[in-house]
DNA sequence: TCTTTTTTGTGGTAAATTTTACAAAGAATA
DNA sequence: TATTCTTTGTAAAATTTACCACAAAAAAGA
């Protein structure tokens, strides 16, 4: 198979998740009509992307919903459960670690860190927060590949150097920094700031 | 001044937050390549999202950093600052109002509201949660044209039609949900799983 | 059964975006 | 001072991305 542009793979968890709610509220099928129409992007874009992996569709009737998304699941290898671990418990590391929403989404999470000796051994929802120091190991043990990055902006090159150390490919990082590293590590990168200034340039 | 490419203007938040960073570590002068490295953007890149709005470089110099973030912050409109208000006070929405990286990026949170009658009222930080029945009236009247929407994804659709009746055009929306607006209101949507389904494509 | 409607997948085209390459300006060096 | 080095801004080329339009297939309706 050719080599996928990253922007197509980038739009697939949004269909993912608007097909999903779809089935949520009982639809069998749908046209990349009314998905595009959902998310914001045009139908033919829809096919053109979908076409990248298979032919999903039918010809008058649309797209099976349950079958489109066991595909995408597939496609995005989140058909199956990836753990994660969460580096930081400050406000936002304490939410993440709360939260209930990745369980069917392919992810869960299975450690948390912190290195203020006041959080080690404190209970945070079903975990317990674990040494910084000992994240290397324990990360690496577990066989950990994915982790989300929620401490100070100014440890965050630090701790994201660590974890690669760790053998971990993919870090969804919260701190307000550009992380430098390696080709082979993944990083998305998670401001709201800058989510704020993209839509203040528009604004008077 | 011709229109410019949302995907510039979305890069130049980037490149803001990267040269405060050599501004706080007292760097005075950068170039396209050393700022190129930093957020991993080709340095003809830079120059040239950078040169649809002016001049700001010098030959054999490259850049001075202070004036660079002046000439961004005026671009983006965030000499000033803006006051949000937050919806929806979970652990996410919890976790914002005590967030205080935003002020120095221009915003400011000045509102928080739930629709819990067993959290209005309550203390987060330096607000009181107000009702969200109040919402549509009390944005208004402050004139507030920023939200965060931090409300469960069953509720975000309902919510986010009532911030755009109180006159708000810009929502950063932390619902897993995609949100339905007119083409009048900007939305940036904050969420952790697309992120993360957004890497494991390349993980085996 | 025949006609009309719906909808996909895709070839071709248009538009948008990125990269290349270089003249010109300024700084640094000899 | 003259030469070399650095770096910008941008025109032109290359590449990537998005859109259009339609044949073909399936469903719905007459």
């Amino acid at each position: 198979m050719k080599e996928i542009p990253d922007i197509i793979v980038s739009r697939l968890p949004v269909y993912l998740r608007a097909l999903r709610h779809m089935l949520a509220q009982g639809k069998q099928t749908t046209s990349s009509q009314e998905l595009g129409e959902q998310v914001s992007v045009s139908a033919a874009q829809i096919r053109k992307d979908l076409s990248q992996f298979g032919e999903f569709g039918k010809q008058g009737t649309g797209y099976n919903i349950g079958f489109l998304v066991d595909k995408l699941r597939e496609i995005l290898h989140i058909d199956r459960v990836w753990d994660v671990a969460v580096i930081g418990m400050g406000d936002i590391g304490h939410a993440i670690a709360r939260y209930h929403g990745f369980a069917d989404r392919g992810f869960r999470v299975t450690r948390i860190f912190d290195n203020d000796p006041a959080k080690i051994g404190q209970q945070i929802g079903e975990f317990v927060i674990q040494d910084t120091a000992q994240l290397t190991e324990t990360i690496r043990q577990a066989g950990i590949k994915i982790a989300m990055l929620c401490v100070p902006a100014t440890q965050a090159q630090a701790v994201a150097d660590q974890l690669v150390k760790a053998g971990v490919q993919a870090i969804l990082n919260y701190a307000p920094i550009s992380l430098g590293m390696p080709e082979s590590v993944r990083v998305q990168n998670i401001d709201p700031s800058i989510g704020l200034q993209r839509m203040t340039y528009y604004m008077e």
